[in-house]
DNA sequence: TCTGGGGTCCTAGGACCC
DNA sequence: TCTGGGGTCCTAGGACCC
């Protein structure tokens, strides 16, 4: 038999957290977003109190204190650290691996015994990485999705055939369906369409006229027909981004302009470390969702006449976006930068100017990429572009409670006595 | 006072062209 | 001065995901 396995961390950021403070295994422990905006991860005490996912902490902040949880700001840089390890693991047991998410992939394989191939991997990873996951195993991956939910709440493992689908079907929700949110389930709602069994009873084409392509594909992955395929070699990503919320609003162009020159910074940088560049820049500030001025975000985006990555170019277009989209009366809350049209360096084509702008292009791209090497080496960013600086930093975010870097950095490695 | 960030894919609607 | 439909490209924004 052919199967498709979706694994998947369990509270994944609470569990890195963890490996480095064992004392809070089986104790309540939340992780949150950047700026301490609200709860991303949970550890199974916290969900046993009925605490929700993507709750503004200072809702819950009372509850947890009187809980006694142990409270961490989200630090990136380890989850991926430890994200790397888990999946360098599962690729010692499986060659067609779909690294989905930081927590989550899908693997294929064929097996008589999925059970025991499954429960050696999920044991493997456990060991030696010290990550508990849950696998959930069936014929595609929007089955596999939930399948694996199954799993969470019971062994950690679950596997199902037709029988078992045919079983729940009736019962399970669309709206528990992986790419079911809410505008499409409302969608199916209105035609009386609500679970997995009123999806399978109808037709493909009565389907296919109400809802399209989207639908059809939808249910013929949950007949366990697999339209989804496993994507083994990523292809390159499409677009990078930086974006965070400021601690406090601000109408302030300069605040808002050092914020921008900073993200581009960010975005810049995983260009460079792709050995990428890009053609299509984004910038955009937006005020709080939930105010008066919810509306009067603004995004505003300019193609480059070729494929770069220099900071100079790039940060001059940014500045100009920047200035279409700001207004004087707005409190934003945030900014941020996309880049896309992103290409490998090798696939250039090079622009019809390039022999005029050569010269110049090459001082200014060596010049942006050595700003990046020494930035790199010292492990902080001590050369800039104008005035990115460190007095100027009203827009940065804030980060109460993060942990160490245990695993990134020489100096918050752990010491061991004996 | 305080309500995340990083992605992909799809589409509405205007500009422009024939 | 009035007469049209059809196509593509682009931007901005939304749905959905983790």
């Amino acid at each position: 038999m052919k199967y498709i396995a979706l694994l998947d961390c369990n509270n994944f950021f609470v569990s890195c957290e963890r490996l480095f403070r064992p004392d809070l295994l089986g104790k309540p422990v939340v992780v949150l977003s950047s700026n301490d905006g609200c709860v991303v991860a949970r550890s199974k005490e916290i969900k046993d109190r009925g605490i929700g996912m993507g709750v503004p902490y200072f809702q819950i902040k009372d509850t947890l204190n009187e809980i006694g949880a142990t409270v961490f700001s989200s630090h990136f840089a380890l989850y991926r650290d430890v994200s790397r390890r888990v999946f360098e693991v599962v690729r010692t047991c499986q060659s067609e691996i779909e690294q989905y998410s930081i927590d989550e992939c899908f693997f294929t394989f064929e097996s008589y015994d999925p059970h025991t191939l499954v429960a050696a991997i999920k044991q493997q990873v456990e060991q030696e990485v010290g990550i508990p996951v849950s696998i959930g195993v069936a014929s595609s991956k929007t089955q596999a999705k939930y399948v694996n939910t199954v799993a969470k709440k019971t062994t950690g493992i679950a596997i199902w055939g037709e029988e078992e689908w045919e079983r729940a079907a009736a019962d399970i929700r669309l709206s528990e369906i992986w790419g079911v949110g809410r505008g499409r389930a409302r969608q199916f709602d209105e035609k009386g369409i609500r679970t997995v069994a009123d999806l399978l009873k109808c037709s493909r084409s009565r389907i296919d006229a109400l809802f399209g392509i989207e639908g059809v594909r939808l249910q013929a992955e949950l007949r366990g027909e697999p339209v989804l395929g496993i994507k083994a070699s990523r292809p390159l990503q499409k677009s990078l981004m930086s974006t965070r919320s400021f601690a406090k609003e601000t109408s302030d162009y300069d605040v808002l302009l050092n914020a921008i020159k900073y993200h581009l910074y960010q975005v810049v940088k995983d260009l460079e470390s792709m050995d990428a560049k890009t053609n299509v820049i984004r910038v955009m500030i937006t005020p709080s969702r939930y105010g008066d001025y919810a509306f009067y975000g603004a995004s505003k985006e300019a193609l480059l006449t070729a494929p770069t990555r220099d900071l100079f170019t790039l940060q001059q277009a940014a500045v100009g976006l920047l200035k279409q989209c700001f207004n004087p009366e707005v409190p934003y809350k945030k900014a941020g930068v996309v880049l896309s049209g992103i290409s490998s360096t090798e696939a250039e084509t090079g622009s019809l100017f390039d022999n005029f702008e050569s010269a110049d292009n090459n001082g200014k791209n060596s010049l942006s990429a050595t700003i990046f090497s020494i930035n790199k080496k010292h492990g902080k960013p001590l050369v800039q572009l104008g005035s990115v600086s460190g007095t100027n930093k009203k827009w940065e975010s804030r980060k109460d409670a993060v942990s160490p870097s245990y695993t990134t950095s020489w100096s918050d490695l752990k010491v061991v006595r004996t």
